[in-house]
RNA sequence: GUGAGCGUAGCUCAACUGGUUAGAGCACUGGACUGUGGAUCCAGAGGUUGGGGGUUCGAGACCCCUCGCUCACCCCA
């Protein structure tokens, strides 16, 4: 009725979700291959899930006591009266999959990683959005401390690679099911103590989730917090031990890292080691990066008793520190007067992308001047002068923007001029 | 979900304390200029001032609602 009457509603992205734009989408494709390139150095291989999945695998997976789960999905029912949900984070796809196509029957450890999108229903804002997108990576089968750090170091050497190096990272042990939960009563005992004195939501967190009393900003709260017994002093002898090698193991990548004892992490999941890259730079969002190690996640969906570690890095966040932004690729403007040249034109443009030229040839009619001056302002590193006069004896003048010299070629010659451009290029020295 | 700030052309911003037909720069399109680009000049196109309601003789401006954006809380990548 009301937007009957105004006729156009205007569209437009859905809250939370962006549009990338070239050539933004040039830095994408760049980050997205340096992660591929390293990890596959270090033996990961692409494992690509489908972006909704049935509820129950979230809902058991990630934890039902998590934010995410709790009041961020984007759940709905389909067709087929399913309840489906777009994920809101990859490991349990991942463990799903390994499941279902028994993959655990591969020699292990397995390593996947995953480039794509993710969703959840949070209220936005800087480095926060409901379609984001993240690099993810997962080991199943090994347990040895060695991994966990190898991990981290991975995570270091692709901020390296991308020329990021404002970020700490920042480590602990969350535990296992044997040594958490006597520790959490052990928090909740203590906050219980000086409920009086704390903040409204750290009164909530001693129910809610105890481990979160660390994370308040309130200054009493934090003062307290300090005297609170901390879950490193509780960890059993395996977790201790686990923790400690991990931390050698990091020594030896010669690693720089803090030891963070507030640092929880919102999923259920996670046991033992967990760790974050934080930067200074980002404002409120300040986790470019986290991990953890969820030991029992396979068990719980009826799987192989197989550990797992992985992490997730967030490419907006990752992106937004990223300041280098790839050159685009030289490109050859072909202008042309008259039809006969147009279709002279359109015949040599083909054979050059086919030997792997960018070229562009616009069809609107122009006159040489117009057309160089379009080919100067789109930004082309060669212009290619076809009129009546080149047809007719089949050399064509090639017109370097740069330096404005040109120079005549047949059309074989000019072939032969860009293969061996291109073949310079790839091997440069 | 809670709170705050902001919404004028594709972009950056004007428009006095409420007063005529909402302007400028950049960008875009065309022309001067039909065989040689970068400059200059001229012209054009582009807006329901986010949307709806109200106050007023009169609203881009004031009030209410709503939507969106931004930032923060919460939580997380």
């Amino acid at each position: 009725m009301k937007q009957a009457i105004g006729g156009k509603k205007k569209i437009a992205a859905i809250k939370g979700t962006k549009d990338i734009l070239p050539p933004e989408t040039r830095k994408w494709q760049w980050v997205e291959n340096q992660a591929r390139e390293l990890f596959e150095r270090y033996g990961y291989r692409e494992l690509r899930a489908p972006v909704f999945e049935a509820t129950e695998l979230f809902e058991r997976g990630t934890g039902t006591s998590s934010d995410i789960v709790l009041k961020e999905m984007y759940t709905f029912t389909d067709k087929g009266g399913r309840s489906l949900t777009l994920r809101p984070e990859y490991t349990p796809s991942v463990v799903r999959a390994i499941i279902e196509h028994r993959l655990y029957l591969q020699p292990r450890p397995l390593r996947f990683y995953y480039i794509g999108p993710m969703f959840r229903y949070d209220k936005p804002q800087k480095g926060r959005y409901r379609q984001f997108h993240q690099i993810d990576i997962e080991v199943f089968g090994e347990k040895d401390a060695g991994i966990d750090a190898e991990i981290i170091q991975m995570a270091q050497a692709l901020l390296t690679k991308v020329g990021v190096t404002d970020y700490r990272i920042l480590i602990n042990s969350v535990g296992c099911p044997r040594c958490r939960p006597p520790y959490v009563e052990k928090l909740r005992q203590a906050a219980e103590q000086v409920r009086e004195a704390l903040c409204p939501d750290c009164q909530r967190r001693i129910e809610l989730n105890p481990l979160r009393l660390f994370d308040c900003k309130v200054e009493t709260c934090r003062e307290l917090a300090q005297e609170f017994p901390r879950i490193t002093d509780y960890l059993c002898s395996e977790c201790t031990e686990h923790f400690q090698q991990v931390q050698a193991y990091l020594d030896v990548f010669g690693l720089e890292y803090q030891l963070e004892p507030r640092l929880v992490r919102g999923l259920d999941y996670y046991t033992k080691t967990t760790f974050e890259f934080v930067t200074s730079a980002l404002g409120a969002q300040d986790a470019i990066l986290g991990g953890g190690r969820y030991d029992e996640m396979m068990k719980l969906f009826g799987g192989p008793d197989l550990c797992g570690i992985g992490f997730a890095v967030g490419l907006e966040r990752l992106l937004s520190l990223v300041t280098y932004q790839p050159s685009e690729a030289p490109f050859i403007f072909v202008a042309y007067l008259g039809e006969p040249a147009k279709q002279a034109a359109m015949k040599l443009v083909a054979t050059l992308r086919e030997v792997g030229m960018e070229c562009w040839l616009e069809y609107k009619e122009r006159s040489l001047r117009n057309q160089l001056s379009r080919a100067n302002k789109l930004g082309a590193t060669w212009t290619l002068i076809i009129g009546e006069d080149e047809v007719k004896s089949g050399r064509f003048n090639l017109k370097n923007m740069a330096s404005g010299e040109q120079q005549e070629y047949t059309s074989a010659e000019l072939l032969a001029y860009f293969r061996d451009y291109l073949h310079s290029k790839k091997s440069p020295s």
